[in-house]
RNA sequence: GACUCGGUAGCUCAGAUGGUAGAGCAGUGGCCUUUUAAGCCAUUGGCCGUGGGUUCGAGUCCCACCCGAGUCACCA
């Protein structure tokens, strides 16, 4: 139960990207590039996408036969077009590029951005003047850059047809080597004019930029250096890009100029994508950690289901929510903080499984670990208490740690080894443990706050109880936290949904909180199911609430009364899956492991 | 919310003490039929984040604001 799954700051991890690649300092890039070339600077390295991206070759079948290959090529030599247009601008009376009047693609320029882009709206014209369709319907692809690249030399097949932007071109007269980008990764292309006919190559190549798309048929050869490349028969062009995309190039897992301004890499991420293939392979593991939650769940027996994200009154964690209107109800409604309230009244309605992943909404601040909408898996099993759900909830970390390789991680510079048993301590113990014995036993606002001042530190004044306990944990104990460890049997001050201790300490309940590498993962529950006890609990928050704590939990009276009706003991768990996904992919921010992370509004 | 750093060409970045805005890549034109940071020659491109101010003169100094990153605070 996210009672906060959400958790807080890391005190204590402020380590600078210590595993971030060294980049070339500024002043060297420019000034070396051209004296240096096949010298060694520091580039950035790449990462290896190839290896965890790995996606099954997409076999072909042909297309149905009403497709006959629209698009696909434009006649074998270039072939299918009509006379340019008398009156095209560009191609009056300039030579050089093409048979027909493939001239000089645009005569004189103005050269911003909008003129880069002027020049390839005149490209696109003279393309369709030619008869080239620059959005064409389709294209059969045989094989990806990866199928490609494993073939064994004696293997090579002399018909393949692969399909990529365009991100590197090397135009040398009368031939080409340009390189496509896949899923997978690269596949280098070679095009010679003798192979696909001066048209193709002069009008239609001619006119190709870096970001357009275009799929080819040839042969697969391996190039004097080495590398496997198709020989080109028929080219065609799938789509035109009007835009440059950034460019950078790349030499031995070197990176020059990479593309790394974090404001246009967030809120332009398909520019991201295209060019930092890491982060794509950052993304593909946060699906197979997420693959992993659910096929892990579904095997044990849970049910999936939904509920509703937009609620009348908003429950199941202590947090600020987003507060919008639904017009024909003429009602306020608020955006989920937490899946509990309703997941639980499913378990009273008889499901004894059930899980739910879902964007839960907190309207707080944003940093390093929260985003105003994020992924939360809850999930509930009846008969069950919290040691059972502990126990489960360590094996399906530790498996959607294998789902991505390692078991042993480095996160923020720390090693961490999730192969080990989970780390067990009790809330109060690790208090003491990190702060001393004095801290024990203590029941009230003042005693929390006196203790915290004789370890030096000073509390703001207006916290009640549990709001100053929970922030001196943080401060003393979970710098600490960085190999997996369950905190457990928390203080009944901070957990108002939680069963209390059965081992009779009135004060405590039974809760844990997983922590890895400092960051809160998961928080869960003997879950209360005392209606009488939790009417009160809720009340007391109420009492809180009117005291100015503004994250205090509402008294939701539909979900007392359902609680009245009986709910079976229940284990409860709430996993914050973004903050898993910066784990087990090693990313210090929340912002890169959520593909459109919220930004201010920009520069329009 | 506070503090620090940053915002200059499509991309990555230079632009001491104020004095006509630079480089590489990309683009454009030319040469080049196995290249790969391809190469060679030529060449274009700027609301210097926005708005005020100081000054004969501001990318540079001052004020305010916007956006981002980071730290802290808030939050749990």
């Amino acid at each position: 139960m996210p009672e906060r799954a959400q958790p807080d700051q890391e005190p204590g991890h402020r380590h600078e990207d210590s595993q971030v690649p060294a980049v070339r300092p500024p002043a060297q890039r420019a000034a070396g590039r051209k004296a240096e070339a096949g010298g060694h600077q520091k580039g950035r390295r790449l990462g290896q996408p190839d290896q965890v991206l790995r996606i099954p070759a997409l076999h072909h079948g042909q297309g149905p036969p009403h497709q006959r290959g629209v698009g696909q090529h434009p006649g074998r030599d270039g072939r299918r077009y009509q006379p340019l247009h008398p009156g095209l601008p560009a191609a009056a009376g300039q030579s050089g590029c093409g048979a027909v009047q493939g001239g000089p693609l645009v005569p004189q320029a103005q050269r911003t951005l909008l003129e880069i882009r002027q020049q390839r709206l005149q490209k696109l014209a003279e393309l369709r003047e030619l008869g080239y369709d620059p959005y064409p319907y389709r294209f059969e692809v045989s094989h990806r850059s990866a199928d490609l690249q494993n073939l064994d030399d004696d293997a090579f097949p002399d018909d393949v047809r692969v399909a990529g932007r365009v991100v590197s071109v090397r135009r040398m007269g009368k031939a080409s080597f340009v390189h496509l980008q896949d899923v997978d990764g690269r596949q280098q292309i070679y095009l010679k004019r003798d192979n696909i006919g001066e048209a193709a190559y002069e009008e239609l190549f001619g006119r190709v930029d870096l970001g357009d798309f275009l799929g080819v048929r040839g042969a697969v050869f391996r190039t004097r250096t080495g590398e496997i490349t198709v020989e080109v028969r028929e080219l065609t062009l799938l789509s035109k890009s009007l835009r440059p995309l950034p460019n950078l190039k790349e030499k031995d897992g070197e990176i020059f100029d990479p593309f790394e301004d974090k404001e246009n890499r967030y809120r332009r991420r398909y520019l991201d994508l295209i060019v930092n293939p890491e982060v794509r392979v950052h993304f593909m593991n946060r699906a197979k950690i997420i693959r992993h939650l659910r096929e892990s769940l579904d095997g044990h027996g849970f049910v999936e289901v939904e509920t509703p994200a937009l609620q009348p009154l908003y429950g199941g964690a202590s947090a600020r929510p987003f507060t919008t209107y639904h017009n024909t109800l003429d009602q306020t409604l608020y955006l989920r903080i937490a899946d509990e309230l309703y997941l639980k009244r499913l378990i009273i309605g008889g499901f004894e499984k059930v899980y739910e992943l879902a964007k839960d909404f907190r309207n707080e601040g944003m940093d390093r670990s929260h985003n105003p909408e994020f992924t939360m898996l809850e999930f509930y099993q009846a008969y069950a208490d919290y040691h059972q759900m502990m126990d489960f909830t360590e094996k399906l970390i530790r498996g959607a740690a294998s789902a991505t390789g390692e078991l042993q991680l480095t996160y923020r510079g720390q090693e961490i080894d999730l192969s080990a048993p989970f780390g067990r301590a009790t809330y109060w113990g690790l208090l003491q443990k990190h702060g001393g014995p004095a801290l024990a036993g203590l029941t009230t606002a003042e005693e929390v706050r006196s203790a915290a001042e004789q370890l030096g530190h000073n509390l703001p004044d207006e916290l009640n109880f549990g709001q100053l306990l929970d922030k001196l944990f943080g401060i003393l104990v979970e710098p600490h936290l960085i190999q997996p460890t369950f905190v457990m049997d928390h203080p009944k001050a901070i957990s108002p949904l939680a069963k209390a201790h059965r081992d009779g300490d009135p004060a405590l309940v039974e809760r844990f909180e997983l922590f890895i590498g400092g960051l809160e993962i998961a928080n869960a529950f003997s879950e209360l199911n005392d209606p009488i006890e939790q009417r009160s609990r809720l009340e007391a928050q109420a009492e809180l609430a009117s005291a100015g704590d503004e994250e205090a939990q509402t008294l939701d009276e539909d979900f007392l009364e359902a609680m009245e009706f009986g709910m079976p003991p229940t284990g409860g768990v709430g996993i914050g899956v973004d903050r898993l996904v910066m784990l087990l992919t090693g990313q210090e921010s929340i912002k890169d492991v959520i593909l459109f992370p919220a930004m201010r509004p920009g520069p329009s």
